[in-house]
DNA sequence: CCCCCTTGTGTGACCAGATCACGTGCCTAT
DNA sequence: ATAGGCACGTGATCTGGTCACACAAGGGGG
């Protein structure tokens, strides 16, 4: 067993904290499963080895939006929270695909902290990522149109050959709006033949005409 | 000069660490000054002595919102993400009053990193804060209503007499509305008895009344 | 002291978007 | 076949952000 040198930020680390590292077991998450909700006690510093959870935050009326996904090489945020403050979950963790993660316990993440300079640069930069990504979001909620975060998400998310595969109610939740509004918005997209959609995915039809209103702050 | 004895954080610093903050010298910043603006080089990590700063996302209209206030103890994060990510700014920093603090060169913070456990730990814990508080904003603005938001604010701004001199302006960039939403919402509030305010100030008249309006969240 | 200029406010009209309340096809398991 | 669940469409309504003003309160400089 040698998944640490599936990753190359893992592949770099000081030989004696990757053998620590070694010592503990991945684990497999099947799609849709729920890796902690909120009050949670925190289990742990996970580090991704494959596959992609995302992390929501639950509103009080069902309501939710996602703060961001983690993919390999990344830590989820939330759990690191946990071991430096001592506070619960607030959020959320759903495997979107199959994943393999590893989950360090608290004492052992601590120990790599002190006794490896190149932990702590992983460490910090997740954290300063993460970071980052909240900024983002926080500046995309405020000061984009829903339009605009629309066309963004389908050219991000969208396979090369232009296909996305999300539902609707998925999409709002991705970039923090409602359904209905979703709707109606793919709706205007196809009018314009940007798109085209039916149960469950969108294709698109016009890339340019997409990008075009994703760099176009109001016009 | 002694003025890491200033803060608890500081002062449980080993000796070694504490020597090498000392030969760096708190500057003051003046109210008002602004510390960073968005495309600037990063400078260097910040440790609040005394004052407080505000940090702004700028939106492109002219809009803006506070990301969050850094008091003594804690850092501000722009500044790491910098000295982590090698970005430079996208929010602005302004003092909201006469402050003191310390600019760590970007090469004495990796050395203190590296050589001191504690300040590994302030340095993380200054992290967590703002992530949580990062996360917190982004539930409040997502899950709450500009009246929740407001009362809130109002409360926990206010002097313990019940004053809060603050213009509308800074309200709406406080809490993410638009001054006019302010406008109208202070006029509801004082119609209810809960508050009066003139120009630059509100006084509560009616806390619970305020606090009321708070934890409900909808009705 | 008055004028002018900046700053802080009040207000109405309008628009984007969130919420509510449905209805309607599709798909699957019993 | 049928019932239930899921994805989607749609109108009505409400909150809140934007725009375009007017107006009042200070604050110098003449």
């Amino acid at each position: 067993m040698n998944w640490t040198g599936e990753d190359p930020a893992l592949a770099a680390l000081e030989a004696p904290a990757r053998s620590r590292l070694e010592a503990i077991s991945p684990i497999d998450i099947p799609r849709g499963h729920i890796l902690f909700s909120p009050g949670e006690a925190v289990k742990g510093y996970v580090i991704m080895l494959s596959g992609r959870v995302e992390v929501y935050l639950l509103g009080p009326n069902g309501r939710d939006i996602l703060l961001y996904a983690v993919v390999p090489g990344q830590s989820c945020i939330q759990s690191t929270l946990g071991l430096l403050g001592g506070d619960a979950y607030t959020a959320e963790a759903v495997a979107e695909a199959d994943s393999r993660l590893v989950l360090l316990p608290r004492s052992t993440f601590f120990q790599l902290l002190d006794m490896s300079p190149q932990f702590r640069r992983m460490v910090f930069r997740a954290f300063a990522d993460r970071m980052q990504s909240m900024m983002h979001l926080v500046e995309n909620m405020s000061f984009l149109r829903v339009e605009e975060r629309l066309a963004a998400l389908i050219l991000t998310r969208a396979t090369p050959t232009g296909l996305l595969e999300m539902t609707q109610a998925d999409m709002a939740r991705a970039i923090g709006s409602a359904r209905e509004v979703i709707s109606r918005r793919l709706d205007k997209f196809t009018r314009a033949g940007l798109i085209s959609h039916e149960r469950g995915q969108v294709t698109i039809r016009d890339r340019a005409g997409l990008e075009n209103l994703v760099r176009t702050p109001t016009l």
